[in-house]
DNA sequence: CTTAGCACTCTCGACCGGAGAGTGCTAAAA
DNA sequence: TTTTAGCACTCTCCGGTCGAGAGTGCTAAG
């Protein structure tokens, strides 16, 4: 990519803008109308021919106006794009919702998600955050009925974890909190690690325990509660009743397919600041139509989750980076206040 | 609705059966040569035109063939649909998949959902169970950090649920072990409104954390750990790019809209047996298009779960009742097993 | 380097007309 | 009384045509 003349990256940002804000292919005639510059449409449609030349712009048939490539919106937004904050009237709205939901921590990115996709009028992703290697507190042994015994795990940064579990051998309450109560002692701020690397010697039953706590800690979090699972929506979108376009229907299997957007998420986590995929950036061609503009939030590398906007690659960059960006900071600030 | 021979339910039942496989609407001489029957096209475009006064069936315009209506739907439904138990093939598929998952039981749901999905090609939900008016079972209170303290609460059918509070003196965790202990005495097999109504005279501590008790004994389940939220995807539905249908936009909008489901689900709750709701009855207009097949499934009136299957009126109902109802008593021997 | 002028291209919507499918009616047959 | 054959009629769907409109690319002059 060779520099761009001031003029040149002035009218890409135009057209960029325009196109975002009409949908429809933008032309010489309205460049100029819009933006009142000083010089005729032919000197537009001439840097328009370059720019296309530069694989910015395209159009979609002989006699249509302009329309950025994939790579006319990267441009756009890595040199053109003003960041400025988000408007103060959002940010107060935000923080207003914020403060209501108070200490529910387990609705905090369902919150994040309503926000995103209320302001940003496009799909929003928000995770819970997750608590990487984190140390053990405590743990409790309850039997729920005989031979069926559940286990509750304290972490640190108040990660608690359940496993239900039958037991080989018919204990009493007792027992089970005496074994307990000497596991809290052993294994107090060890990590998941630390255990498996030592594990003590200790009586059969203290074994299995052990064994289950090593398991639970190192088993990744799963969804739990009353949670409506939603699957096979794109399904629906086959039928001819919905005749939805081809894009409507992958954008909804898309989000449905978790490997994917995990995959995805990985990513995020490991980097700062707002990430912005457009078009699948060649790597997901099943994003081909779609932008994703994601950030993690969290406190340093060991407590992060990660949200943001879906939608059409043409969608308003302006706005909705501000609005990831200051959603991740205020659930950064929110994360840090309740768990480091 | 008068009652109708034997020939006019058969016709209903052969135009709705092809509409079903078909999707367009179907004609007289369609009925006679697909079925074999040993009368004329005319014949049956006088039974029809019956139907069609009866309010069973319509045609979208002067010369086209015959659709079902809702009413027709809703009469195949009651009356013409044999109900058969699940292909042998089919259940043995489903049982396979449930054993694997073994003891998670935070999955079952979202492995209820995927099942239903994929094996009637068309949306599906699931909520997990929820244990109504559990009785108090353990509680432990672990100090996070100074000040920060974490309630773990263990209900019967092994309930845990948590609440991470702010108090206002500082205390020990020798303090807080006495007063967890104290609670477990005093409150061992209570339901919340039992400990409501009886409420012991305690010391400043121990009545915190009481009141901190009974109000997350009290509380709504809400959704917890690395659950991907969704929200706001119908708004990407109405961007011209994704130029879906209406009914495909209203379908997004629907399932992300958690009141209207949340209404649906408690009336299946208070019912056996899978129940059938055909283009919102009447009931719930933004169904209009849309059939919901749900049952729920559980034990006995305390723990239940909801499952089921959405999809377009013209849906295959001859297959996915008897999907859902397998998989809803599929899913009641789990639970039975785990929790009861 | 910029601009006016102009021919050219392509889409889009409207309109038309014929083929096809299916109905409703009537009158005859069973 | 019920069923059926025959037939006129209606409506959709599909392909083709046409003109308006928008926008480009090129050329030649400023």
């Amino acid at each position: 990519m060779t520099e761009l003349s001031a003029r040149r990256q002035a009218v890409l940002a135009i057209v960029v803008q325009e196109h975002i804000a009409s949908g429809s292919p933008v032309g010489s005639k309205t460049v100029v109308e819009e933006y009142r510059l000083k010089v005729s449409p032919a000197t537009i449609r001439n840097e328009m021919k370059v720019l296309e030349e530069s694989g910015l712009l395209t159009h979609p048939h002989t006699s249509a106006g302009r329309v950025p490539t994939e790579e006319g919106y990267r441009y756009f937004v890595q040199h053109l794009l003003p960041d400025q904050p988000l408007a103060p009237t959002d940010q107060r709205m935000i923080q207003h919702l914020f403060h209501q939901v108070g200490h529910e921590k387990d609705q905090w990115a369902q919150l994040a998600a309503a926000v995103l996709a209320h302001s940003s009028q496009m799909g929003a992703l928000a995770t819970q955050v997750r608590v990487e290697s984190s140390r053990f507190k405590h743990m409790q042994l309850v039997e729920v009925r005989p031979g069926l015994v559940l286990l509750v795990l304290v972490l640190h940064a108040g990660v608690v974890k359940q496993q239900m579990v039958s037991l080989d051998l018919a204990v009493t309450q007792d027992e089970l909190s005496q074994v307990s109560n000497q596991l809290n002692d052993l294994l107090a701020n060890l990590t998941v690690g630390e255990i498996r690397d030592w594990m003590p010697e200790l009586p059969p039953l203290g074994q299995q325990v052990l064994d289950l706590v090593v398991d639970t800690m190192g088993r990744e979090d799963s969804p739990v509660s009353e949670q409506v699972y939603r699957d096979g929506l794109s399904h629906i979108l086959t039928q001819p009743e919905f005749a939805a376009t081809e894009d409507a229907h992958q954008l909804v299997s898309v989000l449905e397919q978790a490997s994917l957007l995990g995959n995805i998420f990985e990513s995020v986590r490991s980097n700062d600041g707002v990430q912005i995929l457009i078009g699948g950036d060649g790597r997901y061609d099943a994003l081909r139509d779609l932008s994703l503009v994601l950030s993690r939030y969290g406190v340093d590398r060991n407590i992060t989750g990660v949200l943001g906007i879906v939608g059409p690659v043409r969608m308003h960059y302006g706005r909705t980076i501000p609005l990831v960006r200051y959603v991740a900071e205020l659930m950064s600030g929110l994360v840090q206040e309740w768990y480091a």
